[in-house]
RNA sequence: GGGCGCGUAGCUCAGUGGGAGAGCGCUCGCUUCACACGCGAGAGGUCGCAGGUUCGAAACCCGCCGCGCCCA
């Protein structure tokens, strides 16, 4: 037993942090049987972002979780990963480094960057030296990433971290893909593709965000042959060249002459079948729409569903590109107009070409009445500057419509914390229109693991790639060569091409249950921790990350990746917006850390239940501090210089709250089992202040009698053991919340550390207070005592006296129940409130009359 | 427009069929032998609005209003 003289909570992060590393108190233990580990699927962080106050939120839900579950005797497996790759690393590097990456650039080894980089002349370097440069600086970031998690305490066994774009995540990556594509599960196709113009990659439909943008409607006129009008609204009229059809509603009569005739469309005069669709607004404007390919994603169904033709404008630099009128698929009845037309448009952004059509349509009298300001939500690449476009591009897809029930169901087995949190899932599943695009045109990524044949004449033959061998894995078909080629063949014909692009970020990340698992690399551990107890995540992640991590398992293995889904709130500033960097409210977790104390901090994101959007709250952390102290403090008084404690409680108060702890154990308990952490502490942290308040102020009379006499040995050999019995519990209860300041009160009086420590026993607990002979009345003398406690308090706060002003007389007026059960605590209570007399009275009613005394005690 | 969530004390929130609560903040008091990063006491609420079910509703049902998120 060593309790300081003045306990403190400074240094303790950097104190225990050493510790726990020095000896490997959180490393998993990969002997231990399969039933008995407790398995986590970390969200790695992507390490070019930043670190933010809602990071530290989520993360601390998931630890106080695994801190739990290790102390019910549960070996937790509990890797950190680090999510690198993708396009924010890339912008990072470009930046700093002044490079720009060119695949068609041979790799030079030992390439230095230049010394002062240039943004406006980068240095162009090859895919893999690119991939270098990323790999470092992300390096560096992981080192600062790591730095703040352990300061705040995260029970992470720091020797299994992945990173997404190591060698290790590219070849599980890869290695799932060739079994995908083996089994039709991933396919190549040109299709239309949802494609941003500024950073010329395709993207996903979970990579969307709605914008509200300023935008026009124009009515244009449209005729057939014959001269009769048919006006088409539309807010993009520089996609008249692209039209390929008009639609009207099926039940709109004002055009059902129409339908089933062709019309021209104005300046290009290309004829186009005027049709209908249950989905076109009849209510809207005139009725009739155009359908271009494509303007937006309600295009792209009209186009399938109704079997039309391509007739693309749009490069993928969101420019107009060059066409060939009077051609097949550019029929023009005056050909030479619609050059002409068109030649005002070529080579301008999609918004020139926008302001230049309106302008002829006007010039032209085709453009009728003024164009109407409206808003409307235009889809955006949620990284994006301009609204993304629609472009034909040969790309790879995982298999996703056809699984829809399959994944509704998946989302019906897993256990979600909180329950409701699965509609968003299955509306997300519902609402997908087409199969997942994985393929970016980008270079900071997992590589495609395929080659394809060069013909004679230096064509690319898509249609049959070739993929890598298993051993081969992780490949860059950039650099490495396919088996029976050679490099020097490489884009020769006769040859071979490498696939240039790279996969999806979220590709990759929704392997995490298995790159942490070691998939195909250490089958006993992955067989060990997969599928995972839990993947913690927030809730506006649903639709990517926990999304593809289903889908990839559902496809892979057959099974959901995890058995429960915890999703942690947002943190809210005090406006009730989301804080972010980009806002400029967001805090660094470092700074906070530094200034209540990781404790504190994490008391503060342990308030936050699951699921519920959070303020941030700097009294919290400032609650959450006083509560270790607090901790400290009561520690040290029933710690130091303890009176011999006996083997049984002898007295009924002590027992009484023994069996009171019980009830909070098993309550705590019980929340916990739902991951319903908030609500265990919260029960916790209530009693532990009441026991503080009233049951130590109870006690310290018993506690500190030293007279020689059989009756006060006894005592306080009670009160010593009913102490050490509820200071251990509530160091214990507390630990996963405040994981620092517990190992310290721990460390003062027993061996090893309280996270390996086993959970409290609510059963054990109730056997103690029971062991001596506990009679129905001493739970209610626990309460009837503090009752009467307070009212005496009162009668001192009310007469503006000390607490240690002495009472010369209480009468306490109650039910001969009551009566009975405060005589078992009646001792402790004189002693506590300084009471000389203490007097019972039978009545119907609680009462108490207090009369003080004319001075205060000695 | 659809889905989900939320609306309880000045603030942050708990409470899901019977007593309206906690912490913070506020006011007042107390050098109290673990703790002034403390202790004690107090003020403060038509539980968003309106109907219904019920002996009884903050809670259950219906409608409305407001806020947030996701999706169109």
């Amino acid at each position: 037993m060593s309790v300081p003289e003045k306990p403190s909570l400074e240094g303790l992060e950097a104190k225990w942090g050493a510790r726990w590393e020095r000896d490997g108190t959180y490393r998993f233990d990969r002997a231990a049987p399969r039933e008995q580990v407790f398995s986590i699927d970390t969200p790695p962080p992507t390490v070019s972002g930043s670190l933010h106050v809602g990071h530290v939120f989520s993360y601390t839900h998931t630890d106080i979780v695994a801190r739990y579950r290790r102390m019910r005797g549960q070996e937790v497996f509990y890797p950190m990963g680090w999510d690198d790759n993708g396009l924010p690393t890339e912008r990072r590097v470009q930046n700093h480094f002044g490079v720009r990456c060119d695949p068609s650039v041979p790799y030079e080894e030992g390439f230095e960057p230049p010394s002062e980089p240039s943004d406006s002349e980068p240095v162009s370097i090859s895919r893999p030296n690119f991939v270098e440069l990323c790999l470092q600086l992300t390096e560096e970031d992981e080192r600062v990433f790591e730095a703040l998690w352990r300061t705040l305490g995260l029970s992470v066994d720091w020797s299994m971290t992945y990173t997404t774009i190591g060698k290790l995540a590219q070849r599980i990556s890869q290695r799932s893909f060739l079994g995908l594509l083996e089994r039709g599960l991933a396919y190549q196709l040109e299709a239309p593709t949802l494609w941003d113009v500024d950073f010329q990659t395709a993207v996903a439909q979970a990579e969307l965000e709605d914008r509200e943008r300023p935008g026009a409607m124009h009515k244009v006129r449209f005729c057939t042959p014959e001269g009769v009008e048919a006006l088409v609204e539309t807010t993009r009229p520089e996609l008249i060249p692209a039209c390929v059809a008009v639609l009207a509603h099926p039940d709109d009569a004002r055009h059902s002459g129409l339908v089933g005739r062709e019309v021209l469309t104005p300046l290009f005069g290309t004829r186009v079948p005027v049709m209908t669709h249950e989905q076109v607004e009849r209510e809207k404007g005139t009725g009739l729409v155009m359908v271009c390919t494509f303007g937006d994603l309600t295009d792209v169904m009209w186009w399938r569903e109704l079997s039309l033709p391509v007739r693309s404008v749009l490069g993928p630099d969101g420019r107009m590109a060059s066409v060939g009128w009077g051609t097949p698929g550019w029929e023009s009845v005056d050909v030479e107009r619609a050059r002409e037309a068109y030649a005002e448009l070529e080579g301008s952004t999609i918004n020139q070409a926008r302001r230049r059509t309106v302008e002829l349509l006007a010039e032209a009298g085709e453009l009728v009445g003024e164009p109407e300001e409206v808003t409307r939500a235009v889809k955006f690449f949620e990284k994006g500057e301009r609204p993304v476009e629609i472009i034909t591009s040969r790309q790879w897809f995982i298999r996703t419509l056809e699984h829809r029930a399959g994944l509704i169901e998946r989302g019906r087995e897993l256990r979600w914390h909180p329950p409701y949190m699965r509609a968003r899932f299955e509306d997300w599943v519902n609402g997908l229109t087409g199969d997942w695009c994985v393929s970016r045109q980008r270079f900071f990524g997992v590589p495609f693991p395929v080659w394809y044949p060069v013909d004679s004449h230096g064509n690319v033959d898509f249609s049959s790639p070739i993929a890598a061998r298993e051993e081969q894995l992780p490949v860059d078909p950039s650099t490495d060569v396919p088996d029976g080629y050679r490099e020097q063949q490489r884009g020769r014909p006769g040859g071979f091409a490498g696939d240039p692009d790279v996969m999806d970020t979220w590709a990759t990340s929704s392997l995490t249950p298995q790159i942490g698992g070691l998939k195909g690399e250490d089958e006993e551990l992955f067989a060990k921790v997969f599928p995972t107890d839990v993947r913690p995540q927030a809730h506006d992640i649903i639709r990517t990350w926990l999304f593809t991590t289903i889908l990839r398992s559902h496809l892979d293995e057959r099974k959901l990746p995890w058995r429960n889904a915890a999703i942690s709130g947002w943190v809210l500033d005090p406006d009730r917006k989301k804080m972010s960097k980009s806002k400029g409210n967001a805090l660094t977790p470092m700074h906070l850390l530094e200034e209540h104390g990781a404790d504190a901090v994490r008391y503060w994101a342990a308030n936050g239940r699951p699921g519920v959007d959070t303020a941030f709250d700097a009294q919290q952390m400032k609650v959450g501090r006083r509560l270790a102290v607090k901790l400290l403090n009561a520690s040290k008084f029933a710690l130091a210089d303890l009176p011999a404690p006996g083997d049984v409680l002898t007295h009924p108060l002590d027992r009484a709250l023994l069996a009171r702890l019980a009830g909070v154990v098993a309550a705590a308990t019980e929340s916990f089992e739902d991951y319903d952490y908030a609500r265990a502490l919260e029960r916790t942290e209530k009693f532990f202040w009441w026991y503080c308040d009233n049951y130590l102020e109870l006690v310290k009379g018993r506690r500190y009698d030293d007279s020689d006499t059989d009756s006060a040995r006894e005592g306080s050999a009670s009160v010593s053991l009913a102490l050490q019995n509820s200071l251990s519990v509530f160091q214990r209860l507390l630990a996963p919340f405040l994981p620092f300041v517990c190992e310290e009160v721990w460390s003062w009086w027993q061996e090893g550390s309280v996270h390996r420590a086993p959970w409290p026993d609510a059963a054990g607990l109730e056997r103690a207070a029971a062991a001596h002979g506990a009679g129905n009345g001493e739970a209610l003398a626990l309460e009837v005592t503090a009752d009467v406690l307070r009212e005496v308090r009162k009668a001192k706060t009310d007469a503006r006296v000390g607490m240690r002003t002495s009472v010369e007389h209480v009468k306490v007026h109650d039910t001969p129940e009551r009566l009975r059960a405060l005589e078992l605590g009646s001792e402790d209570l004189r002693n506590a409130g300084a009471i000389e007399r203490l007097e019972l009275a039978q009545a119907s009613e609680f009462a108490v009359e207090v009369v003080l005394g004319a001075k205060p005690a000695s």
